[in-house]
DNA sequence: GTCTATACTAAGATAGAC
DNA sequence: GTCTATCTTAGTATAGAC
């Protein structure tokens, strides 16, 4: 049993440590990493508890000691993701400045909560429906879209975004944009700040050069 | 049996038509695309056969007459998808004019591929490489991202493009930009050209206005 | 081209020992 | 906190009748 058991059960020397801090064994904190990985990996309809039992090292049954179920799984890290994203929004709302500056703090934020808490936002922007948690998730992810669209309306009307646009062309595509760092980011190849700078940078000014040559 | 089958089967009246255009109950084709519609809602993953039995108003079983098995209705699937985008991309190569209009191009044929063959590139860009089919489409479709890559290093030195930024960052947030189109484009709500317009309109020039408010 | 019936395998989850 | 053993359900796929 248990083919490619890659980690270790962290066995912990230092139990009796007010109850939540230790690991004896695995604490749900670390079990859940191990399990938001192998489901970004293998995505999560397709990741079987005897997968996550193997990644973790322990038997499918031992996890039920930690999670009532798989779907804890998925709703513990939706949670993380959308928690970390709603805080980007409440920022965003205080934010003053010019149209710009404040763009670029929602962008940058934005960028940074993604690439901070990627595996849950992975997870998160995977989402199908197939379950009522999938779908409160949604629904919570739906808000900040239809926040954005109204901030982008909003910024038009100000004069600061051109208008030749939709606000729905701009939010969906803006989110697409950045999204998509869940699909190729990784921390070896793409320093943080730089990716932020180019998506600032794209999404405010476009990728041409100003005075774009004629050949 | 079968729950909420909403489409009857088409059944033929006029058959012995040249083996392979009638359509005695099912064809192929008309069977693949209600497969897909149903792999894109569900996930492929946590579609069942019993879920396209249900969709296609007949039983599992009668699926086997048409296809091997789950995995050559992906393959089917993405086969369209891949070649598609492979005319895109030749189409690409032999083009000739400025930067931007080349560029303006591929933006232009990418998009129109992705909307007109959404199903298919939809289940394309899901991919988790669960299975040979899978990862062989997902090479075929990185061959692509390098090709886009070395375009955009070539415009660069050609001056076309600003060098400030890398051209994996450009080449990753432009097809997330565009590819994001999967996930939100409505055939209903969204004009083609318009959509084509706005992307190559933010890609291009950006969101701001040239001349930016101060508030 | 579709059906019923069924073989076989793996899924999520539980009981109770250690 | 983890184990073995097991329950129940659902999965893909096949055989053979109509």
């Amino acid at each position: 049993m248990r083919k490619e058991s890659t980690m270790t059960p962290p066995v912990g020397q230092d139990r009796e440590q007010a109850a939540r801090r230790g690991r004896p064994g695995y604490d749900q904190e670390s079990l859940l990493m191990v399990c938001v990985g192998v489901f970004n990996e293998h995505g999560f309809d397709a990741t079987s508890m005897g997968m996550l039992a193997d990644a973790l090292g322990i038997t499918k049954s031992a996890i039920y000691h930690h999670v009532k179920s798989k779907d804890e799984l998925l709703s513990l890290s939706l949670d993380r993701a959308l928690s970390r994203l709603d805080r980007v929004m409440e920022q965003a709302r205080q934010a003053e400045g010019t149209t710009r500056e404040r763009f670029e703090l929602l962008v940058r934020g934005t960028i940074r909560a993604v690439i901070e808490e990627k595996p849950h936002v992975t997870l998160l922007l995977r989402l199908r429906g197939n379950s009522p948690v999938e779908l409160e998730a949604m629904n919570r992810r739906r808000a900040m879209t239809r926040e954005l669209e109204a901030r982008f309306e909003h910024a038009q009307r100000e004069g600061g975004v051109r208008t030749d646009l939709s606000p729905r062309h701009l939010t969906r595509f803006s989110f697409g944009l950045i999204n998509s760092l869940v699909e190729w980011y990784r921390p070896e190849r793409d320093d943080p700040d730089q990716v932020a700078d180019a998506a600032v940078a794209m999404l405010c000014d476009g990728i041409l050069l100003p005075n774009g040559n004629d050949e």
